[in-house]
DNA sequence: AAAGTTAGAATGAACGTTCGAAATAATGGT
DNA sequence: ACCATTATTTCGAACGTTCATTCTAACTTT
């Protein structure tokens, strides 16, 4: 019943990640609601039906965006793991100011709040958001208990991560802050997460 | 041209905030755009097309709520205008702690995100969301430089009001979190940010 | 000519909104 | 107190639009 696509086809993966970005602009100017099929359609150079021949709907679009950014997610979190326990801590503060300039940055920070606002009303997208923050978080709470020999692991990752998502919504009410004062406080902060 | 009601009348003011009750507990279930008028009229007990004779249309409930979200915020805020600055940190940390807990309570995360899912998509409520922070923002960065004697108050605000904000994504991604381990590590990092 | 690929109009459902009438309340004259 | 009439509140069906999805025919490529 399901059609019969060759995923493995260069050309059918060019179209695919074609649409998946014209998709994700979109999504990111107007929101998964506020976009047509039609507009994602002709961002992407083709027309509206047929991207059905590569996805089964709108929501399979969001799904396989999601999926995309979640396994990007994941290994950027696994480079932690092979690094020397020697400066690890200090390679985490270091990464963690990169991770302030990714995160608000308007595009990504607009791409994540409109997943997670998707996940709020598609059981599906939550599910997935679920099961890639279970693996992330066991995974950076393992580091701080073995590598760092700290306590209170799975805590002190709930904050980190806490820190990390409110600077979506944060850029979303103060698009135009300082983001020196704001890099200068986080480190503050992070430095008191991981402190014994 | 504008349908003239008397706002002041009660039996007026009962429907509204009737009305404003349904819809907000539809959108926290289902999103503002999975929810229909007639869910809503049903919750409020009335009919959908009655509900146009108290708002002009479905984003102008929406617009109803966040402002009477705002207001609330606004004024839970003033409260520490008042306080006298000897033990104004202690308290502080205080009221953060129990903002943690209203801040991780399903209902209330669940409603700010849907309304920060809104602002990204509604140009209106983006800026009603903004007008808002920057009065919330600069009376308590001021409040730390006056009476707590910080330097870049700013900074150290737009940390703390980021991690306030990201408690509520935090819930999406992992609902049974460990509340006593996060407020554990939420503490140690808003005294390392207020720490001069 | 066969298989694969594209386009764009057609379809049908969902949903916000409008509208006209019915029910209910308010007013006022007798 | 009672009815007449005016105003307000309420309903629910109908409308019009938007939009995801489907379908068929045309076009490319082998």
């Amino acid at each position: 019943m399901t059609k019969q696509i060759d995923k493995r086809s260069p050309r059918t993966q060019a179209r695919i990640t074609q649409i998946l970005d014209a998709a994700t602009s979109c999504f990111v100017e107007q929101g998964f609601h506020g976009t047509g099929m039609a507009r994602i359609a002709e961002r992407a150079g083709m027309s509206a039906g047929h991207i059905y021949h590569y996805f089964d709907s709108k929501d399979a679009i969001i799904a396989a965006i999601v999926e995309r950014e979640t396994a990007a997610h994941e290994a950027k979190m696994r480079e932690f793991q092979i690094l020397p326990r020697e400066n690890l801590k200090r390679e985490m503060v270091a990464r963690a100011e990169e991770g302030v300039r990714t995160n608000t940055d308007p595009f990504r920070s607009a791409l994540s709040l409109e997943i997670v606002a998707e996940a709020k009303r598609n059981p599906d997208i939550a599910a997935l958001l679920r099961r890639h923050d279970v693996v992330v978080r066991t995974e950076f709470a393992r580091l701080l208990r073995d590598k760092l020999d700290l306590d209170h692991a799975e805590g002190r990752v709930e904050v980190l991560f806490t820190l990390f998502d409110g600077l979506a919504i944060r850029m979303l009410r103060h698009p135009d802050l300082d983001q020196t004062g704001l890099t200068l406080f986080i480190r503050q902060a992070i430095l008191a997460i991981l402190a014994d």
